[in-house]
DNA sequence: CTAAAATCCTGGTGGC
DNA sequence: TGCCACCAGGATTTTA
């Protein structure tokens, strides 16, 4: 489930070795990953094309393509971008694959087939309806308590919601909620001022704490990240919480599982 | 508006 | 050991 962290940490480790490289070709083998456009056109646009920035927002990977094109990729459930050296032979789960100017490969592969991959000019039409990238300084605890305080919704699918902010996910969203102190099942227009200061401090820690372990290794994805050792809460239901020794609890919420500490986390 | 449910997918898991 | 129903979840779409 890469989410912001992890979408960060491929996006450093790709960076050094495909900012300058040239895409010569791409080849399509599940035709659904490409959003927009279609396959075939995909694969007809790619050839020549330089990479001039590789990036991130929210949870999209961003190459900034030379003749202003854009090539974003989300990873969704199980996706990953690997390079490959020359040597590489496609495996069961590859889904795209570019060939790069020095002979080596670039490579999507998606074991679900959830992951989503789109080449446009207008950036608007993938990343425009997000809402704040939570570590900027435009993310704030001011706006955040005003758009809690708007809202009339509960908070773990508030904070899922990626027009809400962008880059949360099931782990994190798990994590930040229970470092705030607040209940999953609150709602967002009760929180005072307070809470949401304590809230938006634990989103911002528990991200940069994620980026600084570079990621959570989690099921197919593995990117080397440590993140998983430092979870209080998420996937650890019936054990003891870290703060203060309460039991775990795991419920669904919004069709996800969502995991708390009921002594810490008031629902309040 | 909010929310709940269905959808897309595969592989791992738990129960028997 | 084998079989199978079920679960995991990001985002979108549909339904209420």
């Amino acid at each position: 489930m890469p989410e912001l962290p992890e979408v960060e940490t491929i996006a450093r480790s790709l960076r050094p070795a495909l900012e300058g490289i040239t895409l010569t070709a791409a080849r399509v083998l599940w035709p659904r990953t490409i959003a927009e456009p279609s396959a075939g056109d995909f694969e007809a646009l790619i050839p020549g094309q330089r990479v001039e920035q590789v990036t991130r927002r929210a949870k999209y990977l961003w190459l900034r393509l030379s003749g202003g094109k854009h090539l974003f990729v989300h990873l969704r459930m199980s996706g990953d971008l690997l390079l490959q050296d020359a040597n590489y032979t496609p495996a069961k789960h590859d889904r795209l694959i570019f060939a790069l100017s020095d002979g080596r490969w670039l490579v999507f592969t998606d074991t679900r087939k959830f992951g989503r991959v789109w080449l446009v000019s207008d950036l608007q039409r993938v990343i425009g309806k997000l809402g704040p990238e939570p570590l900027s300084p435009s993310f704030t605890a001011e706006k955040l308590y005003v758009n809690l305080s708007a809202a009339r919704r509960q908070l773990k699918p508030l904070l899922l919601d990626q027009a809400f902010v962008a880059g949360l996910g099931n782990i994190y969203t798990d994590e930040a909620l229970h470092r705030a102190g607040l209940h999953p099942l609150r709602s967002a227009a009760t929180v005072s001022t307070d809470e949401a200061r304590r809230l938006h401090q634990a989103i911002q820690s528990v991200l940069a704490s994620g980026i600084e372990q570079n990621g959570a290794s989690i099921d197919w994805v593995y990117r080397g990240g440590n993140f998983q050792n430092h979870f209080s809460v998420y996937g650890r239901k019936g054990q003891p919480c870290p703060v203060c020794g309460a039991i775990i609890q795991k419920i669904v919420v919004g069709q996800r599982g969502t995991h708390f500490c009921p002594r810490c986390q008031k629902a309040g």
